[in-house]
DNA sequence: ATGAAAGTAATAATTTTTCTCAATAAGAGA
DNA sequence: TCTCTTATTGAGAAAAATTATTACTTTCAT
């Protein structure tokens, strides 16, 4: 019924490197990596993976401000953190409560399969006190203890 | 102290259609409707405007998996939905608690200025309950009953 | 009114991603 | 094992999205 689907060395290759990765490489940097064991892959043939590994579940993709999407191998939901200096791309050690069926259910008449959490701001390298880093914290915040209600 | 900032008709017309719009347009939507007012505006002055104006905390950028970035006048922190069939962008009515700084305060030394939650699914228009629309709800979920905790 | 600073238009260039298609390789069956 | 079918690749073109360059124009404090 659907299309057979045939193994691949290189699609292996690319797995296993997103899988060797915690920093949510972009499409790019695995390209670079796998291109030292098939030095002949294209990055066409990392795009297509990519995507067709994202859309069978392996891997997740997520798409922030610092332009080229990152992929992570981490399947359970988890937030990130995005530094809007370096574009470092990392997990954020959140327990955030996600309600959203019991908040939206009602009103809500489509289907959710995924979900993106995402902080911007510095990361600790490049946040210097010194300096005037840190300018608003949380624009449009109402509870002044950093606690955002939404 | 700060770079001075002049006024421009063509930067105050852009924010105008940012903020005359609900549905969270494009660079490119908003070029071809600022253009009916000034003729000659050209794309790249609605790019940077859009950047200088979401550097400034005017408006706000959303990331999305469907390409092109999205641009909203709504500063309250909120939650987005993104159609992965028709790519529509539209405000989820979800009642999220945010507790970023509580939970991971003691283990971050950074900065956060920014958030962004988006839900990926199919909207109410694209969802088709007769098709095979809804395949895998929310992969990775533990309790079934649709909530997550991450 | 004037001039420096800031902004714009036009376009080139860059970055990121997708598409095309002939050649290759994986897996199934003889 | 050999062959056949087809998913997959490689190479490059192309598209899409965004940023940079530069000469000209507008804004605004003086």
């Amino acid at each position: 019924m659907s299309t057979a689907r045939k193994n691949s060395r290189q699609r292996n290759a690319i797995l296993d490197c997103v899988k060797n990765h915690e920093d949510h490489p972009t499409a790019d940097i695995i390209y670079q990596e796998v291109r030292e064991q098939f030095p002949h892959i294209s990055l066409g043939t990392v795009y297509r993976n990519l995507s067709l590994l994202t859309s069978l579940g392996s891997i997740r993709k997520i798409s922030c401000n610092n332009h080229a999407d990152r992929f992570d191998w981490h399947l359970n939901p988890h937030a990130h953190f995005i530094c809007n200096k370096c574009g470092s791309v990392s997990n954020f050690p959140s327990k955030i409560q996600l309600l959203y069926k019991e908040d939206s259910g009602k009103n809500f008449r489509g289907v959710i399969t995924d979900q993106t959490i995402l902080f911007y701001g510095l990361c600790e390298d490049c946040y210097d006190p010194e300096g005037q880093a840190a300018t608003a914290a949380m624009e449009g915040e109402e509870a002044g203890a950093g606690a955002a209600i939404l």
